[in-house]
Order: C-alpha cells, then structure tokens, then sequence
DNA sequence: AGATATTTGTTCGTATGTATT
DNA sequence: TAATACATACGAACAAATATC
C-alpha cells in the first residue's frame, strides 16, 4: 500500500481569472478549481488537500468562499472534512449508496413506475448472473446462502413480511456487489434500493403475499445450485424467470414511487 | 399550469434539535431539513423557498451556514438561486446532464472499460428502441434523420472523424430522450455521454475508421426503417445487431476510462 | 436611460468545538 | 491537564446583480 499524499498548497493557476470581480458564483469555480486540481495531480482516496487557510491563500478568496467550494465536493461525496490537528478535507471514493443517493434526486420529480424498474432489472440481472457465475468464489456463496437463510420461514407478523422484503432485496444488492463491472453492479445495486426504499415509503408489501415469497425463495435456490456448478446459461435462465414472475406479481398491485424517499445523501 | 408556490416562512420543527450546541455538520443538517420540508410540502419546479434572512430568523443559524446548506442542495441539482428583487433559491427539477455529472464522479476511482460500457448498451438498447417503436412520432423521426445526416458523408479529416463519431453518440444520446421510462432513458443517455467524454479524452478514434462508420450508418437506416413501421422486433434485432457490431470494433482498440473526464457538474 | 430598492454573494474578525499531543 | 492545530459557526459590513419605477 502506499501512503497517503499530504499536499501543502495549490497551485493557483486558473483562479487568475477570478481576480476580476467580485462576481457570481465563485465557490462553484473554486470547486471545479480544486476539483481539475485533484484530477490532475492524481490524488487518490485518502490524501489530504491543503488546509482552509492555504487554499484561501493560494486561491485569493475568503474563508467562507473556501467553505463553500469544499461543502460542494463534499456534497458529491469526493471529500470528507476531520476537525483537529492533523485534519482537513480528505480524498475519498465515491460511495455507492452516495451516488445512489443522488441520482435518486433525479427521479425526485418524475414519474417512476414499478414496471420501468422491472424493465431494467429483467434486462440486467440475469446477464450479471451469467458472468459472475464462472467466476464466484466459496465465500460469496456462503453470503448469499447467510443472507437467504432469514427469509426461508413463513412471516409471522406483518413487520416481519416487510423486513423479509426488505431481506430479499438486500440479496439482490448483495449480487450486484459481487459484479466486476461497476456499472452494471451500480445500476442493480441502485434498482434494488429503490425497490426497498419504495417498500418503506408506501408500504405495498403489507399485505401478506406468500406465493411471492416462496417462489422467490425457490428461485434463489436454484439460483445458488447453479452458481455453484458455475454453470452461466442456467444461472441466467434461472434469474429471468425469477425476475418475471416477480414483476408479475408486482404489476398486479399497482404502485407509484413518491417523492419522500431518500434522503440519505444528507445523512452522515 | 399551477402557478408557483412562494414561500414566506418554514417551520423550524426539526431544527430544534440544533440549538444545544454548535457541534459539527450543522449545514448538513440544515439542508436536510429544507429536503425533508419541500418534500413535505410538495413543492414542485418553480416554487421559491424563503428568502436567506428568513432562513436565518426562521431555522435559528447565521448567514454562513444556511448558504452553506443552500449550496448543498444546489450541487445536488435541486436548487437555484437568483439575486435581485423577486430572487432567491428555486426548485428545480434535476437536470439530465447535472445528474450524470454526479454519477460520473462515482467512476473516478473505478476502472470502467469499453466492455463494461457496451455489456449495458447492448442489454439496454435494442429494449429502449422496442419500446419506442410502438409510439414513435414523425417528428421524432424526422430528429434523428437529420442528426444522421451529419455523418452520412465520409469525414476528410481527423477533426471531422471526432466529430462525426460526437454526432453518431448524440444520434443515441437522442434515442434515450424519446424513451417513457425515466430510468431506461437516462442509462442509455449517460452510456453515450459516457463514450463521447470518452472519445473526447483519449483520442482513440483518431486514426480513420471507415468500416465503423458505414455499417454504423446502414444499421441506423435499418433502424429508422424499423422504427417509421412500428415494428418493435426488427427495431430490436437491428439495434442488437449494431450494437454487437460496435463493440467488437471497440474492444479490438482496447482504451480505459480516464479521470480527467467529466467536470460538467461545476458548470453553470 | 438612470436611480433606487431588493436580494444574493463575498469578505473579515472573532469565538467555539474538537481531536491530537 | 494543558497547549496546540484544525474545522466550524457567528455577525456585521460591503459588493454585485437584477428588477422596478
């Protein structure tokens, strides 16, 4: 591993062009500024940048300029602040459920139907089955099997219907983390939040559905067999099935995603 | 229309919350408070927030870290702000663009490869144009024809062969917009986006590729053939077609995602 | 066209919270 | 415990943008 890379000032270089005026919106400047600055030197998750008052010298703005431009990179989840001696703002990787969080946003004033969500997921998961299915190692099957094994009993309760929904999907998250491509992996990660998050906001899982339950459990079963035989072709039939009976069921309650879901992105 | 929704006062609730001490993150806090309160209200693009000042009266913190709070949510996309009389932060709907800039970021540290990009596009695509085949108008037609017409002539020089390889994406970049499903669209979208930043970068199309972009052309002839008689199926075998296509000329010229890609996000 | 009022944007000085030594 | 180094928060004054008269 290497170690962290500390820098001790910025170089001003395109802030030249703010000296000017005072005009609008220069903490978005300073943010791309920082932003180019970090790119370009290469700085990687866990370097430092300089202090606030480094940069508001290298930079020619004031405090709360500097403040701004830091909130900014830290709202897109580059950075993260420590108080202290030895502190200030540290390079890090975007994280998923950050970004998730914010494309969120995007569908905060668009109309998201449970079918458009099982468009993509019919299109996605069995293909990222198929790939990881050469490939999975012992210990992502354990996983799996651990993350099954708290939904294989009938729902006793109502709470424990939702919470072994919510179960069920995290399984599907946990799939997606296993993909060696992060794009896809993201997007069915994020699909499967959306659906949990959807669970909780309108509560359309309340009603006992146990023909969902057990073939969904019976599907994963299989699903399971045939990564295990690393058998590609099966693992992707297996999925596809699985994900159509699953949007069967759910077209048939009928549901619209609100607007008072996620907003993680603030919490830290 | 409704007519905009102004704002003149937000009720503090859970800000109390705040007032024991002045530890850290309080912005954050703040931002999620106004989240939570438009969500809540149902404010809609276009509805105004209250004014700074009343900000400042109404949640009980300075100038400094309201702004810092509005920032937030202005680099979430959610917000902007206008100076002058009748000015001030605005719901905004978040933007395509603005959205793919934030998930852009979530790549920075992650190796993204050409065969990553085209395992979705090749998943998405010919779904995203069997849906759209159905119900397309003839002023969509007509839009992608005359983007295709940029590129039907072979290019002279290198600055052309960029440019018409800029189009022939904005030519799928186009195709995304005309998708009903939110999410579909703006996959598809950000893939193109993805490779045309791509191709800004790197450079990896520089040297002449003529043979990519006439069979380019004549599955997007196919396509638009496909499309005008409404036939999902043959738009989807074509789309599926071409996008194979594609990819084995791209993998053949093997390139990985720089970090000096994308930075849109700071722009205005 | 110009003056004025309104609202955000920027700065600076100061004080406080917090983690390290 | 105390000293130190850092971010965080506050408040007042000023600058810039923009709508209205």
């Amino acid at each position: 591993m290497k170690s962290p890379v500390i820098i001790r000032s910025i170089d001003p270089q395109r802030s030249q062009g703010l000296g000017l005026g005072r005009g609008r919106g220069r903490s978005l400047a300073v943010a791309g500024i920082i932003k180019d600055w970090i790119i370009k030197h290469g700085l990687s998750p866990g370097d430092r940048l300089p202090q606030e008052h480094q940069l508001i010298a290298d930079l020619a703005v004031s405090k709360g300029t500097v403040r701004e431009a830091l909130k900014v990179l830290e709202t897109q989840g580059l950075i993260r602040t420590r108080t202290g001696p030895g502190g200030g703002a540290f390079i890090t990787e975007v994280r998923e459920d950050h970004a998730s969080a914010l494309l969120a946003n995007y569908l905060l004033f668009r109309d998201v139907s449970i079918a458009d969500i099982y468009e993509l997921r019919i299109s996605l998961e069995p293909q990222l089955v198929a790939d990881l299915a050469p490939r999975i190692t012992t210990e992502q099957v354990e996983e799996l099997r651990t993350r099954m094994s708290s939904y294989t009993a009938p729902p006793a309760t109502i709470e424990e219907e939702r919470e072994q929904r919510r179960a069920e999907l995290e399984f599907h998250e946990t799939l997606a983390g296993f993909s060696d491509n992060p794009l896809l992996g993201f997007v069915c990660g994020f699909l499967a939040r959306l659906l949990k998050e959807l669970t909780i906001c309108k509560r359309i899982y309340d009603q006992p559905n146990p023909e969902l339950r057990e073939r969904g459990v019976s599907y994963q079963e299989q699903l399971i067999e045939a990564l295990c035989a690393r058998d590609a072709e099966t693992a992707r039939a297996v999925m596809q099935a699985h994900m159509r009976a699953a949007q069967r069921m759910m077209l048939a309650q009928e549901a619209q995603l609100t607007k008072g879901f996620l907003s993680t992105s603030e919490r830290q």
